[in-house]
DNA sequence: TATATCATGTAATCGGTTACATGATTAA
DNA sequence: TTAATCATGTAACCGATTACATGATATA
């Protein structure tokens, strides 16, 4: 088997790409943060690089929008080729899970330090995980409304690169009818769930550390 | 402030060092596995690296065992510097949770797949998951086990190689009591409630793929 | 007036993974 | 007797993070 040739990280953006549309790699940074950061968290500059390692692989093609005041925009999209291997990647088996807490960690050898600071990490990640979870449920209840935001970066705004003009044919058999995005709305189900459990989790580590400090 | 010395695996592989008394790197592996891989993930070779690190920076000494068919023990110790990084750590803030599983990456952006295989996925997820929750269920229970078994790696085998013998206190303030250690089983604990809901959520997505696709 | 945010990207560095070595014992 | 596993570690490479650049507009 020849070397590995693309990696998890490069098919978050290649998956970015088919359900939202051509964008530049500041559009999918943003992108990827909302949708993706709870899974997979990637530097700006490392989306870049995917994004050129993709063109060389010919799964992405790139236009340039010239402009004055900032650096030109180059646009990516997808291509049928693109296409092909996230479906294919898609369907390969895939089954690592790595949770880097560094909150565990510091729990976990807990016995070596002052229980008051402790107890003073647990708090602030609970006010942490709280907010999360308010905003992860809020988009489970307003999906259609985020995609819509998600979809206004590269909708609005003049991109008439001729990128459309080309006839770049998107077909896409199984392109997202964004009436109801079920699996989108699964995985935000997911991240619900996780944030509950954690922060159960939390006040009862909480509880037991402080119980265990006083009496 | 100067350059960043440390990071998460350092302190992991310091507090298993602290934990269970002194270690080869090969040991600190398999303790590693052992322990923590739920929730950070190390190759050995950057286990190595990391000790060669703290040595550098005074948290660890080594102390080197000669063998004849195998490589050289080199049997690493906490200090007391050492042991004053852990615990400065643990006592900083820290609440950066990344959680990377490829599934919910090739779920979320279901549409292009086609979902028997998405299917497929799940279910040998839910395998692999159902695995570990046994897993961790039977580490809740039989925490004394598991760490005697963990302890024997140290304690038994000969390594009376004058460490001790140079006086190389370690008093340990908050030294755990091995009777029961409170803070691993409440980690432990998390492991089972993750793996639960974690579980419990696989089964609703294979109900939704597959109801979507029959009928 | 200074500081953030928008906007875009490149370059350098370092954590983390994969590959390379070596030899003995145990299992298929 | 071929292949795992035990045992122990080094070297090379690549993903991922941090730093470097640039210049507008908006906010405090």
């Amino acid at each position: 088997m020849e070397k590995q040739e693309a990696f998890p990280i490069t098919y978050s953006v290649l998956g970015l790409l088919a359900f939202m549309g051509p964008m530049s790699g500041y559009d999918v940074k943003r992108a990827f943060d909302h949708m993706l950061s709870p899974m997979w968290g990637a530097a700006h500059s490392q989306i870049y690089k995917e994004l050129r390692r993709m063109e060389n692989l010919g799964w992405v093609t790139m236009e340039r929008e010239e402009q004055e005041d900032r650096p030109d925009r180059k646009v990516y999209s997808i291509t049928t080729k693109g296409q092909e291997a996230l479906a294919d990647w898609q369907t390969q088996p895939a089954d690592n899970l790595q949770m880097r807490d560094e909150l565990l960690l510091k729990l976990l050898f807990g016995s070596f330090a002052p229980p008051g600071a402790l107890a003073a990490n647990v708090r602030e990640s609970i006010m942490h995980h709280e907010q999360r979870l308010l905003q992860y449920r809020a988009n489970v209840q307003y999906l259609p409304v985020l995609e819509n935001a998600l979809q206004h970066h590269t909708t609005n705004e003049s991109h008439a690169t001729g990128a459309k003009s080309t006839g770049m044919k998107r077909p896409n058999p199984y392109a997202p009818q964004h009436e109801t995005e079920p699996y989108l709305n699964q995985v935000a189900r997911f991240a619900v769930a996780f944030e509950e459990t954690y922060l159960k989790w939390l006040y009862e580590t909480l509880d037991a550390i402080e119980g265990r400090n006083e009496q």
